[in-house]
DNA sequence: TTGCGTGCAAAGGTTTTGCATGGCA
DNA sequence: TGCCATGCAAAACCTTTGCACGCAA
């Protein structure tokens, strides 16, 4: 078998879960993470950052969205909030005005049953992301 | 009122409009372009392609999709195919093997439809993509 | 002749990687 | 002491932009 591979515990990696912890449920880029530690003079560099959200991202503690190739990635963080996690909510991101919006509805899960049922598709709800025009925009 | 900013015709937009239509419906990336184009001695740089694409993106003639955020964008030429167009199909990514899918299916439309009445979002069927796990990956 | 389109190269931004150092166990 | 984690810098990658030249009208 293979042994895990993060045994050890460190200052940066204290420091970056407890920032996580105080900014759940919301999203945020490296950059802001680095901007974080910058300004309270223990900055933390952005290989350590990208390296620890690739694998809470692999172990399922973080989000990560993919809103515009060109911008930064953008995260979220969901801890050991299984609760937050157990109720799918998705994500509707308006082309327009650029809002990013949480989206808790039962009805959507219908579409995780048929996509399941009809074209064996197993649709990840958290990392889907759903474009389009919100309401807003679209009265203009 | 602003005069449309194409007045002319070019030989390398020719052949982009040509090969376009030869994959009509298709996915491919600027790269693939470029390739094409290069192994017929009548290579076309970069940055016309990339152009060009942003104006048939923005004229609805080809489809833009984030597939992913460290990978080259993928596009899709729709061209005056309206018939195509009408026909809202959904792509489903499986983020193991990398497939791309593409779902005609009436069934999501009633997402469409749940979106707008309920939360008044008016989802882009084009430029959504639905991450998830294929039948085959899931198989394993 | 006018001025848009093109191509090259450089720049821009995000993310990854190599390597020496530092810190945990 | 052993070895993982860190940080810095460089690299890798995709995309955009500046500028001079060529070509369409």
């Amino acid at each position: 078998m293979e042994s895990i591979k993060a045994p050890y515990k460190t200052k940066q990696q204290d420091l970056l879960l407890s920032y996580l912890e105080s900014i759940k449920g919301k999203h945020f880029t490296v950059e802001d993470v680095r901007e974080h530690f910058a300004s309270k003079n223990s900055s933390i560099g952005v290989a350590t950052i990208y390296r620890h959200l690739e694998k809470l991202v692999a172990n399922g503690t973080v989000n990560k969205y993919i809103i515009d190739e060109t911008s930064a990635a953008c995260f979220e963080y969901l801890g050991n909030d299984a609760c937050h996690r157990d109720v799918p909510h998705f994500h509707l991101k308006c082309s327009k005005c650029g809002t990013l919006i949480h989206l808790e509805c039962e009805e959507l899960l219908q579409i995780q049953e048929h996509l399941m049922k009809e074209h064996g598709f197993m649709l990840d709800s958290f990392r889907t992301v759903f474009y389009g025009t919100c309401s807003k925009c679209a009265g203009k």
